[in-house]
DNA sequence: CTTGACTGTGAACGCTCGTTCACTTATAAT
DNA sequence: ATTATAAGTGAACGAGCGTTCACAGTCAAG
């Protein structure tokens, strides 16, 4: 099996969402027969690149959506990355609560010193309690803004992650809409 | 249609990585006739949850794998979200050449000023070429590290983002094995 | 040249899929 | 009570699926 019959199964997946019948694959791989197909498909099998549910039906493993986790910069890539079995599906990983996650862009410096930069994106997850030190997203007195969410005993604000900024006391309201669970920043 | 209806589907696809076929959903829905199944695979359709191809065979849409994108935090949450059509899928956002991308930790401060912490995750295209500015991997004189990457005319150089550590300048070799295209940290 | 392993063709077959039709039950409006 | 609409049952059907068999071509080893 060639590299590039796996990249081609691979494309079709992330077109079609799915896996290609026998007859797609004669046009996909150029084959003629469907038994060709067929003893290619056990190749895959036996690749570890697919398998078949308790249905028969063929369903991609890891190749299809994860991505090789590798140890620390300091360790730099292995001769062989296929030795490594560490993989990662980012969806997952970043946002296992599918339903109650948003991708939010940060606006402003005032939590640089959290490493969160202008531009920078945030996943939030919806919900309206937090813990002293989380990060959030808040309402207070009507405006929206991200800081640090500080509670001590009934004492409640948010703060900062910025010199040039103050403590933010509410006067009125204070709504915790979300949790940042993580920031993304693409270059 | 239930909302929790559409949860089952996504919950069958997400473990299965396929749509249903009518027979199971049969069991997913607690229908006894796949009549009742077709009908409701209909209001799946009209709702925009799912779609058939050209085959008509069910595909996933949108909710499936995508998350919504709201605007900068200032503009907090909207009322409703379901007004919002922005969306996106994490995946092919960070890491459009699956083939070719890796997931490295972060090790040590040197590039802190760039708001990239120890600990933090990166992701990286593997090549061997660089631009100016550039954040890569690169090994340089048998060591991995991740720096800036200087060209000047012909001199090149590492350059750390850390008052603390000096510009790197390779006296055998200097090797591009990566760029940084992401930075991701998870609370 | 023979042999065997591998790879592909072509055709046949049973099975399950999604569709469809007639009928029944439930819900709500008049 | 009557009617209309929606929602589910059960059975039947054609089509396409994946499987399998016999057979042909290719290539390297003996």
């Amino acid at each position: 099996m060639q590299e590039n019959q796996k990249q081609k199964l691979i494309d079709f997946y992330k077109n079609e969402k799915r896996m290609p019948t026998y007859t797609e694959m004669l046009k996909i791989f150029d084959f003629k027969s469907k038994n060709a197909v067929a003893r290619l498909v056990e190749k895959f099998i036996d690749a570890g690149i697919v398998s078949k549910d308790y249905l028969g039906r063929l369903t991609p493993l890891k190749s299809f959506s994860e991505i090789p986790m590798l140890g620390l910069v300091k360790a730099g890539f292995p001769s062989d990355v296929d030795e490594l079995n560490d993989t990662i599906n980012l969806d997952e990983y970043l946002a296992p609560k599918k339903g109650s996650t948003y991708m939010l862009t940060v606006d402003g410096d005032s939590m640089i010193e959290a490493h969160i930069s202008d531009g920078d994106m945030v996943l939030v997850e919806k919900q309206n309690t937090a813990r002293d030190g989380d990060i959030v997203i808040a309402n207070v007195d009507g405006e929206f803004t991200m800081k640090y969410f500080r509670k001590n005993g009934d004492k409640v604000y948010l703060q900062p992650a910025n010199k040039d900024f103050k403590d933010i006391y509410p006067t009125n309201q204070l709504t915790i809409i979300g949790i940042v669970k993580a920031v993304i920043r693409k270059y």
